[in-house]
DNA sequence: TATTGTTATACTCTATAACTATA
DNA sequence: TATAGTTATAGAGTATAACAATA
């Protein structure tokens, strides 16, 4: 049993460790068209995803925003005015952590903590003009990623990996165990 | 500048931060330039990655391997007899790093570390018989996994999913700074 | 002097739980 | 008694550098 979301803000499940073609480090260049017969979906799902991830994060540091950051800069804005807490659950942000974050970003100026009259115990969190600023820079560099990104599709190709990637995240959000895919079905033949 | 390689073997650059809609937080989307379904291929590549890459931990914790320890149980077994140097090399693991890893796989007695007359600094790795066992099983339950992902997908579908992740992946790796979508260039007009 | 493998150290990140002040 | 936010503590993970043995 998992304990509790394990969801964005949590550490990362960690690398797919290489294809499913049983010897591909001998040879040549591990370029993205290598002459691997079978090329495996979730491998490639993988380590796209991580570089996807990776850049987003390097694009960013201009702005000396983490991807998490942004995040947070971005629930604030969608819900601005809600106590630290109703945030930080939407964005499945332990209260422990949201502290430091918070205690970051007000840090900068980027927003405040506003206290209640009317329930003292809370923190009301605004954006503050700059952190609006920075926000909407951040999206825009996140907007340039994404064009930049499909440059080489169609618009009709991008619906295309769109809908075909949905449907391998369908498959994603079955729960585990009525699946065959579980080690325990290997372990079961040994 | 970056050290040096932040590939498999090294810390997650975390998660993507959600999608590019202003204010997907709310029930219903009131965003105003991108009308209701924009969804960003960029967001997507990092969740569904993200999600593949956690439930393959998962589905191979039964065996008590983690992703890194599978691929480097295929490493062996790709280059057997070599060095942990060279092996630890191509899947840029660090020196430092490897000994530990080989420390604990050693200990399961899954693979072993020979001695090299003609080098005594240097130490083989090899599998061992119940190496091999358990890399056979990892990698069926990783077949499992992969039909199933693909399960909803025809023979058609899948291969231009594929197409489209290449031509995704190849704007990735691209070298950074040529590119327009940094975010110095949104740093540049403030 | 360079290289292989090892060990030691320091630092980051984060999960957990105590703690406070309110309610 | 319960909740919002904070602080403290401990543990994992890992980058870095020092180190020993060998070349």
């Amino acid at each position: 049993m998992k304990t509790a979301s394990d969801a964005e803000f949590h550490r990362s499940p960690g690398p797919w460790p290489g294809d499913l073609a049983p010897a591909p480090l001998e040879g040549t260049a591990p370029s993205p068209e290598s002459s691997g017969p079978f090329r495996s979906v979730g491998f490639t799902l993988s380590s796209i995803g991580h570089a996807v991830s990776r850049r987003f994060r390097e694009i960013l540091a201009p702005l000396e925003l983490e991807p998490r950051e942004f995040a947070l800069l971005r629930g604030v804005s969608a819900a601005e005015g809600q106590t630290q807490h109703a945030i930080g659950g939407r964005l499945q942000i332990p209260p422990s952590r949201m502290v430091a974050f918070v205690d970051a970003l007000e840090a900068r100026g980027l927003l405040e903590r506003r206290l209640n009259p009317e329930d003292r115990r809370t923190r009301a969190l605004h954006l503050t003009d700059a952190g609006r600023d920075l926000l909407d820079r951040a999206f825009s560099v996140a907007l340039a990623y994404e064009r930049d990104l499909t440059a080489d599709l169609g618009a009709d190709e991008r619906e295309q990996l769109l809908d075909l990637l949905h449907r391998v995240g369908a498959r994603l959000s079955l729960r585990p165990g009525v699946h065959a895919a579980t080690a325990d079905s290997a372990l079961a033949d040994e």
